[in-house]
RNA sequence: CGGGGCGUGGCGCAGCUUGGUAGCGCGCUUGCUUUGGGAGCAAGAGGCCGGCGGUUCAAAUCCGCCCGCCCCGACCA
């Protein structure tokens, strides 16, 4: 049965009354438009502002309409069910927060510009959370003393404020966000563990429920700290991260830190040996003027690091992932030109790694074992015959981004690289917080313990998007059945004729009675109006009360998606309604 | 933050090059007609042309500064 609880469930007279009224279009809040919004591009951004669904207050800041509001609800209330059914606690924290636990962080330095910063009257600093690690954390510190206290999971769904530099895609990325985050707490790694797979479960089955595609794929922990994390990831070309899939062994990770067996090139003779190459700069042009293919190259790009100047090499065919060189040297910055000209001698172009003995060096690990030609650190040269390893010293790491078509890690298939949304994520943060914050637990022998912490989160209205992005057609949104603002609309076509609006009116009441969300179109506007806007909005069916089935004493029932017809007799057509929405659910 | 684009009735746009009393479509209001695929006819309402300053007899239009929004990039617990 569908829930009742989304709306309210009624229980008083005036109660009912209420939620009849507002279930009738000609009553109901929702601004369609005609035409695509000029400053909308992705799909999902035109298509929930045509529908009536949200409005834009300004840049990365969103109204919820009433239907709006009604699909992000039934989001939120299967995230509530599917986190209390692993037995997380629901709370609240507040979006307002003392700069100082922060600071114990070290978050507050950290952050940067990201964090909406302020002061309260008595000039205290204060910020707008973001996350909530370290309130979480805090509360853990105060209240949990035992180990007997353990395991505990906490979860909220909270507005979260990011200054973000470029909130797009309508409330794909914006600056407030309502997050379901929770949080774990465990006495140990094998205890987190188990909470871990606790919420890979739990996130798997809401988004199952939510009726939309996902993969689950190893991610980078990146600021959040901790060593393990994974991604929920929705397939859509609106998304802006990328992962890597192993369509055979199911290997899934982001691109961020995904691996590949990339191909083998040929192996050119040894033996360094300088070459001419005036005014031969790119990739392209020096592999055309030495008559190679780029993949016998190396790609030389100077960076600067808090250490200093670091060379970054890869394969000419492969590109730099900035992630995973991150994760070895840290924070860095492509070198200026005159940077370059300082520390290698040569103009951009002409740089390698021969002779730059005194500045660290990493290669990509596809450059062991080859032969390349590179920069000779010399403007208008290059040189040919270079063995990594051998020629020059280096630290060997995947620093390069996996491309489609590479070899899996762990088998022998081609990788598929495919656009997602971040619709949910999971950390193992370990001790990152709960050390500095001082959150500790005695064990057993009476001995003080930092609590082994997780952090799991889930936007909601990222999942809204997404199952737009996945489900669209041309004619508008086409919702799965658990967050579709109502599961039937029904399409009263002249709501002026009184046998019309009578098999109408006892077919809504009917349908009600057996909790099935109806929204009622009772609207004096011509049914070419009434067609297209439920088809804008999405509704699992579409129910039609017009004469031209009534005279056969039917009823007209599209199935959104995929737009099938098929006719209902009237006897009996709420049941047969109700059994065709738990065929499609 | 770098690059690009756009700000003109509620929405989508034209007008700007070449300064001279602001226009189109949709929507809205009223009346009549219509009622199974974003209806027809008629009559209406509605705009400091993003803001400020400058040039000019005269600025939506030219110039300068600022603000806002979108896109690409950088960034992104």
């Amino acid at each position: 049965m569908p829930d009742r609880d989304v709306t309210g469930a009624c229980t008083s007279m005036a109660g009912i009354c209420r939620l009849k009224a507002v279930m009738r279009a000609s009553r109901l809040f929702f601004p369609t438009l005609k035409e695509d919004p000029a400053e909308a591009e992705a799909v999902s951004h035109k298509l929930m502002i045509r529908a009536g669904l949200v409005r834009q207050l300004a840049a990365g800041l969103y109204i919820y309409l009433p239907l709006g509001l009604r699909v992000v609800n039934k989001i939120n209330r299967i995230i509530r069910e599917e986190m209390d059914a692993i037995g997380a606690q629901e709370l609240s924290m507040p979006v307002l927060q003392p700069a100082e636990i922060w600071q114990q962080s070290g978050r507050y330095e950290a952050i940067g510009e990201e964090m909406f910063r302020l002061k309260d009257r008595g000039g205290r600093e204060m910020v707008l959370g973001m996350t909530h690690e370290e309130i979480v954390t805090w509360l853990a510190a105060r209240e949990i003393r035992s180990y007997r206290d353990l395991p505990q999971v906490w979860y909220q769904l909270q507005t979260k404020l990011r200054d973000e530099a470029r909130p797009k895609s309508g409330i794909l990325r914006t600056r407030e966000f309502v997050m379901k985050d929770s949080y774990s707490f465990d006495v140990d790694e094998a205890a987190l563990e188990e909470n871990y797979y606790l919420h890979t479960r739990a996130y798997k089955r809401i988004f199952q429920r939510a009726g939309i595609d996902f993969y689950m794929v190893e991610s980078d922990p990146g600021m959040m700290g901790g060593a393990t994390a994974h991604e929920f990831m929705a397939p859509s070309s609106a998304g802006e991260d990328e992962v890597a899939l192993c369509p055979a062994c199911g290997y899934a990770a982001n691109v961020e830190l995904a691996h590949s067996m990339p191909s083998q090139p040929a192996r050119p003779a040894a033996g360094l040996e300088e070459v001419e190459t005036p005014n031969v700069r790119s990739i392209d042009e020096v592999s055309r003027f030495l008559d190679i293919t780029p993949d016998l190259l190396i790609k030389s790009l100077l960076v600067i690091a808090d250490e200093g100047p670091v060379l970054a090499m890869v394969r000419g065919d492969h590109e730099l992932q900035e992630s995973k060189l991150r994760r070895l040297i840290g924070e860095h910055r492509p070198a200026q030109a005159e940077e370059i000209g300082r520390i290698t001698g040569a103009e951009a172009g002409f740089i390698g790694p021969l002779g730059l003995d005194d500045i660290r060096m990493i290669a990509d690990e596809s450059l062991h074992g080859g032969v390349f030609a590179a920069g000779a650190n010399k403007t208008g040269y290059h040189v040919r015959g270079i063995v990594p390893g051998t020629d020059f010293e280096a630290g060997f790491a995947d620093i390069r981004r996996v491309r489609e078509g590479e070899k899996c890690p762990h088998c022998d298939a081609s990788l598929k690289i495919e656009r997602v949304i971040e619709i949910g994520n999971i950390f193992k943060l370990g001790t990152k917080y709960s050390k500095p914050l001082g959150a500790t637990y005695l064990d057993e022998d009476g001995k003080e313990q930092p609590i082994v912490m997780g952090s799991y989160g889930i936007g909601p209205a990222r999942v809204a998007a997404a199952a737009v992005e996945q489900l669209a057609d041309g004619k508008g949104i086409v919702w799965p059945l658990a967050i579709a603002p109502f599961a039937v609309h029904l399409a009263l076509v002249q709501p002026a004729d009184s046998q019309q609006k009578a098999v109408a009116e006892k077919l809504y009441a009917e349908l009600m009675s057996r909790g099935v969300e109806v929204l009622l179109d009772d609207r004096s506007v011509s049914p070419g109006v009434k067609f297209a806007e439920a088809e804008l909005l999405g509704c699992p069916l579409r129910v039609t009360v017009g004469k031209r089935t009534l005279a056969e004493n039917a009823v007209e029932v599209q199935i959104r998606r995929g737009r099938e017809q098929l006719s209902v007799q009237l006897p009996g057509a709420a049941g047969a309604i109700a059994d065709l929405l738990d065929e499609i659910g």
